[in-house]
DNA sequence: GATGAATGAGCGTTCATTCAT
DNA sequence: GATGAATGAACGCTCATTCAT
């Protein structure tokens, strides 16, 4: 398989006005497939089938099996990213941009466990070759995260002594993580945590810690009733 | 394969007891050649090649591809469990023995990045077909900290308010997200963060938090210095 | 094949009007190269190569090697009882049924002495697992014989002293082997029989036996001077 | 594979007085497994196992895998036809002995069913290569039928409107065929006639054919009050 | 002589991609 | 644009044969 996109490759991505509704279709039997077999063990004709289109028809909107993927995370992350973009601006200050990013993220994959499945899983499973596609997105992705904690370290609500570019990548591999299993207990009949209460767990721990100590409160009151 | 062959035609494993030697060869080889090309697109080839090994010979040793990358799961977690078990014994609290658990975790994939690689990344990549056999020694590993958290809480030393089991996913889900930012950015020559520090700043967010308040110290004093 | 394909994955036969002219393109080239290297030694793309098409174009058609062996056997012999059907239907009497099937075997031989090898050498060859597939339409073609007996004896023109299922297998197996003989003697630049003068002995040794004995003849007048 | 012998083959048949016995168990051994799994189904390990021998063994015993089914073959032909060759010098007439062939041919298949298989079934399945090496002692079998035919025919015993070269492959066809059947129904629970029973009825066939005319019986006595 | 671990050529099968219709 | 039959490179795995011990 060629791992990287040749330059000089003959077809260019199309985005006739109308007809963008079938790479829609494409991508969205893409998600449903890479989440049930994961990205190599898909077939592209198993994603032209649940598309209801021919295989060929996957390489006029699509230059190969890779570029399914990497335009299939590009696509949802730009979505999530907009709507996470949206909802933070509400929040009142940066502990409540924080708590509000753990509440949406978690709550998006009780909403769309499929998609959140290949986006946590299958997407780490292309390894080396995706590492480049994924930078854009991805950052991005983390940036809303190492923005909030910034702005909360300037203004004196997050302690100064963490990077924010360690605490982005830590909070997402936790919440990653937690989906994940989450995701694969729902698949195999086991129900550990339900992902509300555990947005608030783990919100609790970034607040606070789990050391008990005198002095202050081990945990901080539910989002309705902050002040 | 054709009609004929028998199921019970398989290979046992061998045991013998210097040539397993080789088997520990085809053992390393993997875990360089899946770190670097990744499971799916490294040939069993590659890892005889490496291991300085005939094709055929692999199959003397391991049932299937899956069951070498299975294999290397099994042995290369065993040890790293073991490992912090015996390390994990000395520490006096729970507290210590948690911020001992992120550190040596961390600690490990610097040691042997090349291990870390192949456990963290492309583990996850082999899909819906590992997750049975992943579970017994992974879930292994997890209990090390579930263990941790329930002491801690038992004693004293942890909020209650916290699910152990889901603690245990978000600290890993974390250390191993952290640990892959760093492996992937050594390749790219990136260096964002050097892994201790990043130990020790994860811990005080585990312990404390991100939140300043008043009447408690935002950061924990460097374990040397630990009562 | 992988620990993950599913066992439905499977490529059914394909059956559109025109393009079912490639599946016996594929069928003629494997009775070819069957005939010539055997079902063993002979090699997919040998077929593939001899029908003019891809390697993975034969398995749009059959599911495996073994397949496309059965699928041979069933075609062919469908053909060729089709033809004995319609021929021994205008036989007006048990006897000279018979005596037409012995020569219209023989007469199969010289006419497609390639389809004939296949037929009779390399579809034993493989052994067990043929046996259930080809039960079905070898079972149909000894029929045929089994029918004339009982008929012949039925109608008192035959004795009753045999059993019909031990002679249609030895009247099966002594065409068989005497097609093998003429079939390999041509190959190996021997010629010890004509076919059809063979098809007159056998016929007389079925009909009258060998051992001269007075008031009976010895030989049958042949079959175009028969009342 | 390697059809033909090469001139140039290091390894030579050993024929060491006592250790003999080892090339006979292997040939033993060789006999139960193709007839198990068929000559192309069956490893060279397979026999090794069987045999109670390591791999490497049998080639220093026969040159491959192939020298091993004609081994098998040259050496059982040998005994059978050493063994028809004493029995039938005691018949009478030609008549007598060809009963007697019969009769002889069918009880060995019902004594060493395992052999029979193996010299019945899978020897044809090595299709082309063995023709060459099956020429000796397969020939020097059939020959045993020509020779009764010719001197029958001599004698005035048979007609002489058949030919001995035709006779013999049909003979060995029919009881050929018969004896596959039987070994088949054996093992698939099947039992459609006892082979005593069948080496009468085709005597009969043989002697006096199956139609039924006035002035010469339908069937001839038993063996035993045959004048 | 006997062993059996090691070898590596060989083959059946898959599937991403193309292109004639 | 859409199709899907055809392609053929690629790869996992087998097993006859060898040879160091």
């Amino acid at each position: 398989m060629s791992v990287h996109s040749e330059p000089g490759d003959r077809r260019p991505p199309i985005s006739t006005p109308a007809q963008t509704a079938k790479q829609e279709r494409i991508l969205d039997a893409a998600v449903q497939v890479f989440a049930e077999k994961g990205f190599y063990n898909a077939r592209v004709s198993d994603v032209a089938r649940e598309a209801g289109v021919a295989d060929g028809t996957i390489y006029l909107y699509f230059r190969s099996k890779d570029d399914l993927l990497i335009q299939l995370f590009e696509s949802r992350m730009s979505a999530i990213i907009e709507r996470l973009r949206v909802r933070l601006a509400d929040a009142p200050s940066a502990a409540m941009k924080l708590r509000l990013f753990i509440e949406l993220q978690l709550a998006l994959v009780v909403e769309e466990p499929t998609l959140a499945e290949v986006l946590t899983v299958e997407l780490r499973q292309s390894g080396k070759f995706m590492r480049e596609y994924k930078a854009a997105k991805f950052g991005e992705y983390l940036d809303l995260i190492e923005e909030i904690i910034i702005a909360g370290q300037r203004d004196g609500e997050f302690v100064s002594g963490v990077d924010p570019r360690l605490v982005k990548r830590a909070l997402f591999g936790a919440l990653d993580e937690v989906s994940l299993y989450w995701l694969q207990g729902r698949a195999g009949g086991r129900e550990p945590y339900a992902l509300p209460a555990a947005a608030e767990q783990i919100w609790n721990v970034c607040a606070r810690g789990i050391l008990r100590t005198a002095g202050a409160p081990a945990v901080l009151e539910p989002s309705k009733e902050e002040p």
